[in-house]
DNA sequence: TAGATTGTTAATCGATTAACAATC
DNA sequence: TAGATTGTTAATCGATTAACAATC
């Protein structure tokens, strides 16, 4: 398998993969391109162009078959594995993600949230405890723990970082507006809420409507 | 002011915004496109390049006045100007957005929050109260919000965007992992958070790292 | 004035679109 | 077989980088 395919492409994936499991759901058993064009709004070439980045999935005179893309795609995006996770920061965006039901779909499991704060130690979102953040770096080294999500204040960010680091964590989900600084074998991937905001606020000062910028 | 900056360059902006706040906070008085380089990970000419499509905010032989930069561009993201906002879905999503600083900081005020479900109708968030979903559409037509926030289920999230169109909104931000359709005049930004989970996915299954993909 | 650094043009690189032969 | 649609190459378009004259 090929390894160097472009950051472009791969942001796109995920967008085939949430349409390819709607038509699963509504038992359609085989698309072409030009209509996954209509749905996703790229074009039909790039749509065939991105899919061959990972192998002929398709099939001449007759399209994509659903069932077997959306398989290939999750294994392409690695939705066929579990991870451990943990959550730094038990705020209300740490409880939000820990309620977030897309994240056991896409494999991965939380066993605990950690925060410095007193009063919320000891707490249970659904069923996942609250611990003291100083007992975090031995949990997950002893529980086999690959990612580590950041929903802390930006001052803590980079401490919870350094931590998850030293930890031998594989993957960081980064909430905080800040870039982290990381070993080279550490992949991070950056939700900033401050960002999106800011260019939601951009496009409305200028007036300019239509969807996804 | 010329209109069509490319969007790509217009997601930059955010971020040269966060570092410019910073060295003001740290009482820097100018940069470099060199150094900003450094902060950033943009090379230095497109630094230029980028900021060059909204005028020349430079000095040359002396580099850009960090607080002049910084103002200029809060005024290019429409960051001078307060927008109300509304959040559809009191969930944890919706009470952490409701809850989230950064955004008062980027001149946005949440009014109220929306849900349907009865339990929760009646509390308040902060000082922020939650009403029935079934009062929203008079609210934002009766109280100027331009801005609505949607935090519900994906089930429910094109219902909520069309209430919102009948608002007569401006704005929509897009918690949902769903591509809503909206008339032209509105604008939505999406925060696909299990697309960028899916991406972290992928490249942890690769096993390759470094920060910012 | 000499040194520094911008603003801007030109060159390169990469991504998207178009076109069509291959083939189911 | 005829029609449809992919896989893939070539052409186009746009974004990034390099280079340097302008100028503070």
């Amino acid at each position: 398998m090929g390894n160097k395919v472009s950051i472009t492409v791969i942001r796109r994936l995920p967008k085939y993969y949430r349409y390819l499991g709607e038509l699963l759901n509504k038992g359609i058993a085989r698309i072409s391109s030009q209509e996954l064009s209509t749905l996703t709004g790229f074009t039909a070439s790039q749509i065939r162009q991105d899919l061959n980045n990972f192998g002929g999935f398709g099939q001449q005179g007759y399209g994509y078959n659903v069932s077997e893309l959306y398989r290939e795609l999750g294994k392409i995006l690695g939705l066929d594995k579990v991870y451990n996770a943990v959550i730094a920061g038990a705020g209300n965006l740490g409880q939000a993600v820990a309620n977030y039901r897309g994240f056991e779909d896409a494999g991965f499991k939380v066993l605990s949230l950690f925060d410095k704060n007193p009063k919320i130690i000891g707490l249970k979102i659904r069923d996942i405890e609250i611990r003291d953040v100083d007992l975090m770096e031995n949990f997950i080294k002893e529980n086999n723990v690959e990612i580590g999500i950041i929903t802390t204040p930006k001052e803590n960010a980079q401490d919870i970082a350094n931590t998850y680091a030293k930890s031998g964590l594989r993957g960081i989900w980064n909430f905080a507006p800040a870039d982290l600084k990381v070993p080279e074998n550490i992949v991070v991937e950056n939700v900033h809420l401050n960002e999106s905001l800011f260019i939601l606020s951009y496009f409305l000062k200028r007036n300019l409507g239509g969807n996804s910028h």
